[in-house]
Order: C-alpha cells, then sequence, then structure tokens
DNA sequence: AGGACTGTTCCGCG
DNA sequence: GCGCGGAACAGTCC
C-alpha cells in the first residue's frame, strides 16, 4: 500500500539490506520494467525516499523505483529465488553496511503498474522537480500548506493528490487526515479558513508517525516477503469502512467519489461546508 | 459476474 | 490554468 509512510519503510528496508554492498547482478524479470542492464561489481552506496519514489544510488547512477498502486519489496533468501510476482531482482554480495544482509532483494508488483528507471546521478535533480516539497519529517504550518495549494480551485481532498505541490499524500491519508482534522473532503480549496489549514497540518506529522510505528512491524521481520498490509484488519479510521459507525461520534460513514477517487468521511463530525 | 482498489498519465470537454 | 470524467495500465479480492 505505498503511500509516504509504506515507501518510506520500503526504503529504510532496502537501505539495511543494500547500502554498502556490491551488486552482483540486477535481473530484469519482467522485461515491461526496465532493458536488461549489466551493473555487476558496481556498489549500492544508499536508498533513499523522495516523493513515492525510492532511490537506489548505484556507482553514478541512480535506480528510481515508482512503486505505484501494488508495489513492493522484500529480501529473498537465496540468490536465485523468485516469489510471486518479482519483476526486479538485485543480487548482492559482500556485508552491507549494517552487517550481513540478504543475497539478494526483489521488486514485486501483482499488478504490474510499477515503474523502474535508471539514470544517470546528474538527471536526478530534473527528475525530483517535478515533485513538490515534503509534508514530513520536517514540521509544516497551516500557513505551509495553504501557500502550497494556493491558487487550486476545486475541493479539498482531491488537490492533496497533486504530487506537484506536495510529494506524497495519498488517497488514504488524504480521506484520514481530513477526518481528524474534521474537515470536510469537498470543502473548496480557496475556502479553507486559517484555523482549518493548521487543524490539518497538526494532524499529518503525527498520522504519518503514527503509520510509519504500527507498519514498521511488518517490516521488522525480514525473513520473507516483509512489506506492506498483508492481510490483517483494516487499520484505518474511516478508510473502506462505509457503512460502519464513526470512531468519533458512532453516525454511519460515507463513501462518496471525488475526481473518480474514493473519499470516506463522517458527515456529523465536519463542520460546514 | 461485476465492481472496487493505497497511483499516474493521457485525452477531450468546459 | 484548472477540473472533471473516462480510459488505460493489469491483477486480486470480495
Amino acid at each position: 500500500m505505498p503511500e509516504l509512510p509504506e515507501v518510506e519503510l520500503m526504503c529504510r528496508a532496502l537501505h539495511r539490506w543494500c547500502a554498502g554492498r556490491e551488486l552482483l547482478g540486477l535481473d530484469v524479470l519482467d522485461e515491461k520494467l526496465l532493458p536488461a542492464q549489466d551493473l555487476r561489481g558496481q556498489r549500492v552506496s544508499r536508498v533513499e525516499r523522495r516523493a513515492k519514489l525510492a532511490l537506489l544510488f548505484i556507482d553514478a547512477q541512480v535506480l528510481v523505483l515508482h512503486f505505484r498502486m501494488t508495489g513492493g519489496v522484500c529480501a529473498l533468501p537465496s540468490p536465485e529465488a523468485r516469489p510471486p510476482h518479482a519483476r526486479l531482482r538485485l543480487r548482492l554480495g559482500g556485508p552491507g553496511s549494517s552487517g550481513e544482509g540478504p543475497p539478494a532483494v526483489a521488486l514485486v508488483d501483482p499488478r504490474r503498474f510499477a515503474t523502474a528507471r535508471l539514470l544517470p546521478e546528474e538527471e536526478l535533480p530534473a527528475l525530483l522537480a517535478g515533485f513538490g516539497p515534503e509534508p514530513w519529517p520536517e514540521p509544516r504550518d497551516g500557513a505551509w500548506w495553504a501557500a502550497r495549494l494556493a491558487g487550486l480551485r476545486g475541493p479539498l481532498k482531491p488537490a492533496l493528490l497533486h504530487q506537484e505541490r506536495v510529494a506524497g499524500i495519498g488517497n488514504i491519508l488524504a480521506s484520514e487526515c481530513l477526518f481528524l482534522a474534521r474537515i470536510d473532503p469537498r470543502t473548496p480549496v480557496p475556502s479553507l479558513q486559517p484555523a482549518q489549514w493548521e487543524a490539518f497540518a497538526a494532524v499529518v506529522g503525527p498520522f504519518i508517525d503514527a503509520v510509519l510505528e504500527a507498519e514498521q512491524r511488518s517490516f521488522d521481520d525480514e525473513s520473507g516477503i516483509a512489506y506492506v498490509n498483508t492481510g490483517g484488519p483494516n487499520p484505518f479510521a474511516v478508510y473502506g469502512r462505509e457503512g460502519q459507525p464513526c470512531p468519533r461520534c458512532g453516525a454511519p460513514l460515507q463513501r462518496i467519489v471525488q475526481a473518480g477517487r474514493g473519499t470516506w468521511l463522517c458527515e456529523g463530525c465536519v463542520g460546514s461546508i
């Protein structure tokens, strides 16, 4: 479920697994993803997140992974292991900067929406310039959010998904944070009051921290496919819960569609539009 | 069988 | 420029 927190966790995992290690091979298991590459002997220096991208720095190049809807990463028990839906595999040699790591890692993606590209490091700034600034971990206040979305006229919730304004907010994060801030997702951006911007700003950082902490557990077990919400109960307050009672007031939660995407809200908890 | 889905891009229309 | 709907991508899970 890759939004900002999930991509952050995947990047941390990739960094632990790969940083400082030699590449023994880059296996393109789905040729739709990337042309075959020979990167043997090159070294993964580090892995960083920017927006919803994972950036693997390999010598003078960067392998840029975009997980889209269903992409994920996992550590493999053997160099030739091929878990279901594996699309790209990195075989690794030598101990990493955090000790022994797995013999290989893979990008897995059942739906095959994920993308990968390899580009010279000097081309990275131009790619990243297309994304807005990060809403986390640096604290952002209400004025920052208002300025980032200034000029947009439509409803707030779809506006939050504009990656060129603010990078990393996804459909779940948007619904959940608006619920926590008691803001109606249909409110036009120009109608937001300063107090509402502040309420929203106050909610985002702690919510991302909470998701990271909750999902950290699924990454702590690095023995198999260790990524994203594999089964388990829906951990969210409103997402995917239409018809269920609002955790705050008990009224049935609503699902509406905005810009073609589901939005979940409690009509009893939001102020007037 | 049919619909919905955590992301993004493209097109056409207004 | 903005925003929407729709389609496309491709697969799984109700």
